[in-house]
DNA sequence: CAGAATCCCAGGGGATACTG
DNA sequence: CAGTATCCCCTGGGATTCTG
């Protein structure tokens, strides 16, 4: 909305003196950092953006790779992410109609750290699974 | 709480035959993924462990740190953590009482990919504005 | 100071039914 | 097929108050 920021390297937290400062003294930028992580964060736009990533799939294909996830959750999920630019959506004048999703560029970028952070979740979470018994047996 | 599965490796999403199938096989690792990525992906989470990566806080001191987290947000966050083993709580016997959070090894090793998606955001956050806008504007 | 307990509300998200 | 529209429940999470 206000283009009248001169961007500016924004840091996560500030080495010790105040996340407040660096996030908070343009005004919007500090929300945008939460903003875009409650994107990712979300229930589903992790596993919409892993699955896009194996290539172009239509609505119906996308969901059937994605247990779980209702009708309308998918729809939602699937436009925030057009909306933000990570995936495009293609409609082809048929009938029945069809439509295709396909992740963007910037999509492709986002894949790299999401892929991090599952990875992460992969190699830790029996790790975890233990740290978790260990604390409800205490 | 079934330590019944051999390990082996899992795929976020399979090359093409069916996240269903890799996830859902063994049981309760599929769902430990998105566990762990609802985790690190709520609201608060990867703040605190930011701000904790910079170095041990009381509770009060780490409250600060976190410009709009609410006292009891602050306690939930921080407690489904220590359960993971991802930040340690010490108690310290004096009157009054002093508390100090502090990242463990598991905790510094998941700030190195949520880092990647912080970075991510801050690098992204403006084309993705940009994005936003023209979608916004169609 | 560091929480625990309660109250309460907005909205996230599932199930279902309808449409172009 | 690919949505949209409703209904409705449940949880996340803020504000406030009480305690060791």
């Amino acid at each position: 909305m206000s283009p009248t920021h001169t961007a500016g390297t924004i840091e996560l937290v500030e080495p010790r003196s105040g996340y407040e400062g660096s996030c908070r003294a343009h005004g919007n930028d500090g929300r945008a950092i939460g903003d875009i992580l409650a994107r990712i964060g979300d229930k589903w736009s992790l596993l919409v953006i892993a699955t896009l990533h194996e290539g172009r799939l239509r609505f119906g294909e996308l969901q059937g790779h994605i247990p779980g996830i209702s009708q309308r959750m998918l729809t939602l999920t699937v436009r925030q992410l057009e909306r933000d630019g990570i995936v495009t959506r293609t409609v082809f004048p048929e009938v029945p109609p069809r439509v295709e999703y396909e992740l963007t560029e910037l999509g492709e970028t986002l894949f790299v750290p999401a892929r991090a952070i599952a990875d992460w979740a992969v190699a830790h979470h029996d790790e975890i699974e233990r740290a978790r018994t260990a604390y409800d047996a205490r």
